[in-house]
DNA sequence: CTGTTAGCGCTTTCAA
DNA sequence: TTGAAAGCGCTAACAG
């Protein structure tokens, strides 16, 4: 039922180690027998069993990514970078989705663990980079996507989430808003914790407010919570203005305020979301927000990744950091 | 570097069987020597190659999935119910993304036959199925997934996209439309021909046109550019109301009426999209929309892939299809 | 319950 | 330029 390269050679009536020449540097044999090998190929159906040459060869062509969140669109344009970078330079993606959680995320390390990938691209779920320091130091190459190192333990490509923060943030206070809220959570994620901290450092230079709602997750149903929350406050209480730790919770928060509840959006209380998803302008009220450049993110990763697979583990660990930009829509600016 | 169960054995005092038995067969080996065995994988820190285990054992735990558009939420919500399914059988899911290009879909199909995956659950970008019918032949599960398979020779999930477009039209005939067009393509994937062929069929019994226009991808782009040349022409030539062939085009319709141009959703122009994506609640205008249950196509996909593995080849090939629901919003009714 | 052994299909020297 | 042979790391009989 399974074809090998014996079979082939018996065909095309030479040794396998000329099929797998054939295969593998044709140039290396004679063009007769070349093509005498890939008609047999063809005629039989032959397809290159993948784990027999990886085991033989020792290395791979595939590379993991673990994104944070699969359904966010932001991940989604970053792993089709990544894809498209990878696949010109000969080397497949797979996919996990640690959605936030740890555990997820520990499964699909040591899933790629076990298929032997040349290297990881992660955005790690929390702070605890043992594991993947591990990994690195046992030769697989690892890149930091969406997260700066600290350390230099990890090569890394990441967008400023503290200058994004403070973005967010100054425009809300030079549209004259004081009383500002940061919704997102949990605080483990680094984006998160980062965004956060420029948003205070602006909200606290300038003498406002920054009251911290925080979710579990960073999905529109959270951002709905909050919202139906700080919609059923008196509006006298509620803050003039929200940044959201991203477009996915900013969405719920515009769901609630405006289709459930009668809390005026940018009147009441203007919205600033983060990552510029393609909905981000096509929602109820377009959405001011935060543009990361998500596929070259991808991108970069695999740059950064070949690099590390073949200089080995004396590479310079590169860090590549992008700028994040201020989007303004009529979330925050009516009819600009 | 690599850590092998030799070593692992010979730490633990054991054979190398023994090791392996510990790893697949725990319950065959006393505890103490469990025991013993699993402080020696941790302190060398073995992590089991699966290319080996994979060669040898001549199965494999993963199967993949190739999506016919990786940043459409539906197909993320696809994905995100075969992964769940799939983890709690034990499996792994290797998401490819062929965005609706046949060419990218043989490269996946090939990367997957090479990693011989257990099993393949593909949204066909296109008609020509010989291709599987062969993988299927050679032992391969095949499931198809959004697209009911025609012949026997496939298992496949779907959802009935002929009454999925009947359902739209006939919505937009009950509110008093009769000039309605089909925005969608290419034809060749067969969602868009049967959801065009189930309006075609509504709008013809009920003496209403049904204007065709072409897109070359079902994405927001394409569904911008015809809102664009749509709101260009003659208020009295345009059609009163749209079907599109999925909600990413319908976003990008109203990203023209409304952001751009200046037709009144839904008064002028009402709008019916596909997929009921979690953004069609959250457009500018809330979308009126199909629901398709996408996690639960994912999960029954899964399903029906293990169950042909474990019965091979002759098992029944079984056809679930789900049927769709309309769910009413604003770009349809105003203020319900 | 544990150890020995024979490959899985492929790549890669090394000789011819 | 081609062929023969030696494993990569693991699992699964089969003996002991």
């Amino acid at each position: 039922m399974t074809v090998s390269v014996r079979e082939v050679a018996a065909l095309a009536g030479v040794s396998l180690g000329t099929v797998s020449n054939v295969l593998n540097r044709p140039e290396k044999v004679a063009p007769a027998t070349v093509e005498r090998v890939q008609n047999a190929i063809a005629e039989l159906g032959f397809v290159r069993n993948d784990s027999a040459r990886q085991l033989r060869a020792g290395r791979s062509s595939t590379v993991g990514l673990i994104v944070l969140d699969g359904g966010n669109p932001f991940f989604t344009d970053v792993a089709r970078g990544a894809e498209d970078a990878a696949m010109s330079k000969g080397l497949a993606v797979l996919i996990g989705n640690s959605d936030e959680s740890t555990e997820r995320e520990a499964t699909y390390v040591d899933l790629f663990e076990e298929r032997r990938v040349a290297g990881l691209l992660i955005s790690p779920a929390g702070d605890d980079l043992a594991r993947l320091a591990r990994l690195r130091d046992q030769g697989t190459a690892v890149v930091l996507v969406d997260r700066r190192a600290d350390d230099e333990h990890f090569a890394s490509v990441s967008v400023d989430d503290v200058a994004g923060g403070r973005i967010a943030v100054s425009h809300l206070l030079a549209i004259g808003r004081q009383r500002i809220a940061f919704v997102g959570g949990p605080f483990g994620i680094r984006q998160v914790a980062d965004r956060h901290a420029g948003a205070l450092a602006a909200a606290t230079a300038a003498g406002a407010s920054l009251e911290v709602l925080r979710t579990t997750s960073l999905s529109v149903l959270e951002g709905r919570r909050i919202g139906e929350e700080l919609q059923r406050r008196p509006a006298g209480s509620r803050p003039d203005a929200v940044f959201a730790a991203n477009d996915l919770i900013a969405v719920g928060l515009e769901q609630a305020f405006i289709m459930r509840g009668s809390v005026v959006v940018p009147d009441e209380i203007a919205i600033v979301g983060y990552d510029d998803i393609a909905f981000a302008e096509a929602a109820v009220v377009p959405l001011t927000s935060i543009r990361q450049p998500a596929q070259d993110l991808g991108r970069q990763a695999i740059e950064l990744l070949v690099r590390q697979v073949e200089h080995g583990q004396d590479v310079d660990l590169e860090h590549v950091e992008f700028t994040p930009e201020l989007v303004v829509r009529q979330s925050t600016v009516r009819e600009r």
